[in-house]
DNA sequence: TAGTGGTCTAGACCACCGA
DNA sequence: CGGTGGTCTAGACCACTAA
């Protein structure tokens, strides 16, 4: 009877807003999902069956079974024909999502701040034509910046943008992520594509990154991608790797 | 008449097998990303409306859904309320999975061979442990593996396991991925986590991995889990970077 | 206004698990 | 065996987009 994987029956109550224009499904997930992180329900807790949980809550059993698989698909619950929906450690949650390191540093805690090098139309040249599939020598936005976290060099940044998208200043650039900047033209970002790999430092890179001579360096190119499917943005960038690592969540 | 995104009437003829075991939305899911992957579906086509597309494959609406949704989670196509559905760039694709070092370079077409260099218990010692969530000076296998691809050398793989799944050979190891030899014990992965950095190589590495005094190398440390959240591997694992980069794919 | 995808329902049958 | 999630159906109404 007193299980320690039992049942939700002691979850915050919770009734449904049928009025509201966020989905049924959503308003689901997100409860549980809230208890969930907030410790109400355990690790390893097993839930009640979603038939009856659907009935619980006046739901259908498809829009029951949707909300669950939103928290699948956030890696929060696990389920099992025949066993059932058990909730799983709290720390494997949250895929890579589309940010910026500005937004990385500042979820950190770090203060970062931005120091533009660079801020200039030029034509795009064999490869930043190639990768963002527009016709070589075509007018392009350059941007270079050095970016800090507390006063330290963290990474240079080298970044193309096709000039429709030019539509802000280099005073906004030293003030905002440049995924901010592009989303603020109502261009709704779908994905990225980014290499990472590693080099050596130049000496000018060593001298603007504080490192030692020749220190390795993290490398990173990366072209992004809007709901269209067209590119908004490629970036060929370098990281202090005694500052900065790159965390990656990998999902079956 | 002639829109260059119509519809999907030039698909290669294809009827859904009820008798398979194979989801009847996975059938078609899978039949439209190789339309797709194989070019007979170009960037930037309008699919069929989902109900028509339902209706002439002799299926409900809720599964022709559920397989369209498949192809949004893969970023194969994106959906717009009022528009349709619109394939976007092929290369978009590939959703980052949990694959192992093996795996990756035989999809690259590469021939990885993999030279086992330690094969024993030792105990777990304080990262090792902590990683691996078990106490201190727990007996664990420790593995260390130089891999080649096509006789180069590309990583040095440091790996550490739970005793409980140490049930295969070196020999096991040498011709197997370390995922195909967890997975043959009945372990169903769940996910990991990998921080990927930088730093220089030491000079027995820069022999090992045939490369230049100090050259930069990149660092990966990994740790995976089950689906009951159990942590079943830790590694920390170096590549040489004039032969390897990592590529990843981020999604909104 | 016509057409699209987004949400939701109330059933049904099946495959798998544990006792 | 009873209980679980996995799949599938045939409808319905709504929100958004474009012309």
């Amino acid at each position: 009877m007193s299980d320690p994987t039992a049942g939700l029956d002691g979850l915050p109550r919770f009734v449904i807003d049928r009025s509201s224009p966020v989905p049924l499904y959503f308003q689901v997930a997100q409860h549980l999902e809230n208890a969930i992180d907030s410790g109400a329900v355990p690790t390893g807790t097993l839930f009640q069956n979603e038939v009856d949980l659907a009935a619980s809550l006046g739901l259908s059993r498809p829009t029951m079974r949707r909300a669950m698989q939103h928290l699948v698909d956030k890696g929060l619950v696990v389920r099992r024909r025949g066993i059932g929906t058990r909730v799983v450690k709290p720390k494997l949650h949250r895929p890579l999502e589309l940010t910026s390191l500005n937004d990385d540093l500042n979820r950190a805690g770090r203060k970062p701040t931005t120091e533009v090098l660079s801020f200039k139309r030029v034509e795009a040249a064999d490869e930043v034509a190639d990768r963002l599939e527009i016709p070589e020598g075509t007018p392009v936005l350059e941007l270079i910046r050095l970016r800090r976290a507390d006063g330290e060099p963290i990474a240079k940044l080298i970044n193309f943008l096709p000039e429709r998208l030019a539509n802000f200043s280099e005073e906004d650039l030293a003030e905002h992520g440049l995924y901010d900047l592009i989303r603020g033209q109502g261009i709704a970002l779908h994905s990225a594509t980014q290499t990472l790999g590693a080099r050596n430092a130049t000496a000018a890179e060593s001298r603007m990154l504080d490192e030692p001579k020749g220190a390795a360096l993290i490398t990173a190119q990366r072209v992004t991608y809007d709901d269209h499917g067209m590119a908004v943005e490629f970036g060929t960038h370098i990281y202090a790797s005694s500052r900065y690592t790159f965390e990656v969540q990998l999902f079956t």
